[in-house]
DNA sequence: CAGAGAGGTACCACGATATTG
DNA sequence: ACAATATCGTGGTACCTCTCT
């Protein structure tokens, strides 16, 4: 009948070890799975283990071994796709790891938000730290603070880095834009993500690139916000020219407000008009038409973060992570140009 | 030049007592803002504080206090949109209340992973748990676990608990059927979500209590799986039959999957058969047609949760939180009955 | 005298409480 | 009475020592 005191707590290490007979140490190792330890004591261990149902205190824990075995998540978005699916991923992995998963979420990118959060995790003293950020401000944040914890960046860029998690997004630019190109488009045209965000940087270097592969000049790019609304905006713009005939957006619901644009501007898609979008979004194959898109395992990149981050709070200095590559999913929203006849091996033959 | 030791590690609260010639434990005081400490003290102490960079360590805190300032959020499905927002809204409270949030993703949402999870978090000593896994799993496995922290659970029906936060999924499948009701369908047929879920059970009663209240039998039940892919099969039991004029669906991909089943099969929506979707994802609105669907503010439910948890943690006994409320969007998808004359009041009229 | 297994002791960084000035 | 300080408790792990083959 002891007083409040311990109430609701736990037993102890030390309860553990008097239970089976040994010193609280032989516990430990048992515990810990150290090893060095005889069978007939472990089993005495486990047993008293069992019968108190202890677990062990991971604030003693991270007091003595100064490794708390979680790590923090720097993230923006979280209702965009790509962002929800890879922390869903970086989640399951660190379980799987044995650690926690810290969530902080940005309300704003900018450079001072972004170091407000990772000292917010740092004072948590996370292990490791993962940026799901991906915009500009979260670089230069980075290079500004200084934090002497592993820390991995999604990067949607071409370029691999110790400290980057890369999803190859000019590359997934480049295929959109060339199949467009291959079904005979004389150019392509491009709305764009919002300024500031390093997926839009990306996707446009891609669009870019493949279009200047075939000696074209990239025509202007019409900006817009990842919104549906903004796509429809930025449509807009495009479908009073007739002589636009494809349109590559930077992600899927740009793509689904600029075919209705098009569509009630009196520009069929993808009659007169080709669209591909960006993202592969769950119900992308049930637009009208059905999207043709860009798709990433944004899950696999979460899952890759965190095993990377494990490595390098391991110590291990492990190279930079394979990228995560791009798959082009042809379905209905982008068609042979109309004025081009095009050899009859292409995809394209769903309405016969 | 000391050796190794307290390698990258930061000041502790001794150094910052030394260095402002002072007790430590007055530094707690000033840090912890406990009062009881002179102008003089708390000033030299700030200054020393800044001066060092001090930040107090958690793990020693939380092992003191037998707190650690973070909650637990066990989360299932975050790749829907619901979820995914109702966990933006539950970090962002947490932060502003000083509090880091730990994510656990389930990945079934069988009773032994629930408990499984719940367990991890308990073992990790967070100081409550939100679950945000709607199945009815959770709610067997919640009565089954004991946990002597508090916990509150996402609830999509319509009755209030104190341990629950509610979102009125009853009400806001009553005000979809009703509308389409409303607009002279003489019944309503529903595409469910999967069994198993809370949400599907609650959307169902809702839809079956519109029905009734005019004394109209509900007709079979349709089941699908929250995908477009889902809802698109479903409705192919439905568009062969010339009768069902109304389709009420249960989120919004199933309603995206229906209508272009229907549409398909030569039953133009909304002319010739209505849908109604629920959850007012994102892009619904440019869908074709512009998709009327139920809102609910699903980060507003998050913020509720995280606030009842704290006001939980501090020992108060809140009452149940208020449920959020749904709204109706009215947009293109759902018209009058083809055969029914209306009064020229109604909200119809887009396309002139 | 090794080497392996077991135990003892010193922290870890802080908050609470009693005690002192 | 009030502000400031000593002392102890928090649950573990790291490291060293000791014993026993």
């Amino acid at each position: 009948m002891s007083p409040t005191t311990r109430e609701s707590r736990g037993p102890r290490m030390i309860d553990v070890a008097r239970l089976a007979g040994v010193s609280h140490q032989s516990v430990s190792r048992v515990v810990n799975g150290s090893g060095g330890v005889s069978p007939d004591i472990r089993d005495r261990v486990e047993r008293a283990v069992a019968q108190l149902r202890y677990r062990r205190h991971p604030a003693a824990r991270a007091l003595a071994t100064n490794r708390t075995f979680s790590i923090g998540v720097v993230s923006f978005g979280l209702a965009q796709y790509g962002p929800s699916e890879a922390l869903a991923g970086i989640a399951r992995e660190a379980q799987e790891a044995g650690y926690s998963t810290s969530l902080t979420s940005l309300l704003d990118v900018d450079v001072d938000s972004m170091a407000a959060a990772v000292g917010h995790l740092v004072d948590d003293s996370v292990d490791g730290i993962i940026v799901l950020a991906p915009v500009d401000a979260a670089l230069t944040a980075m290079a500004g603070v200084e934090v002497h914890v592993p820390l991995v960046l999604f990067y949607p860029g071409a370029h691999a880095h110790e400290q980057r998690v890369v999803t190859d997004e000019v590359q997934g630019a480049e295929l959109a834009t060339t199949h467009l190109l291959d079904l005979g488009h004389p150019t392509v045209h491009h709305i764009s993500g919002p300024a500031g965000w390093l997926g839009t940087s990306a996707r446009v270097a891609g669009w870019r690139r493949a279009l200047e592969a075939r000696g074209i000049h990239p025509p202007a790019i019409v900006e817009g916000d990842w919104t549906a609304a903004g796509g429809a905006a930025c449509a807009a713009q495009l479908a009073t020219r007739t002589e636009v005939s494809a349109v590559f957006a930077a992600n899927d619901q740009m793509a689904l407000g600029a075919i209705k644009t098009l569509n009630d501007a009196g520009r069929k898609v993808p009659d007169d008009v080709s669209v591909v979008g960006f993202d592969d979004i769950p119900g992308s194959e049930y637009f009208r038409p059905p999207l043709t898109t860009v798709r990433f395992d944004f899950a696999e990149a979460g899952r890759r973060a965190a095993h990377h981050i494990f490595e390098l709070i391991a110590g291990g200095r492990p190279g930079p992570a394979g990228p995560v590559l791009p798959e082009l999913i042809v379905r209905g929203s982008a068609r042979h140009h109309p004025l081009t006849v095009i050899e009859q091996t292409d995809e394209q033959r769903r309405n016969p």
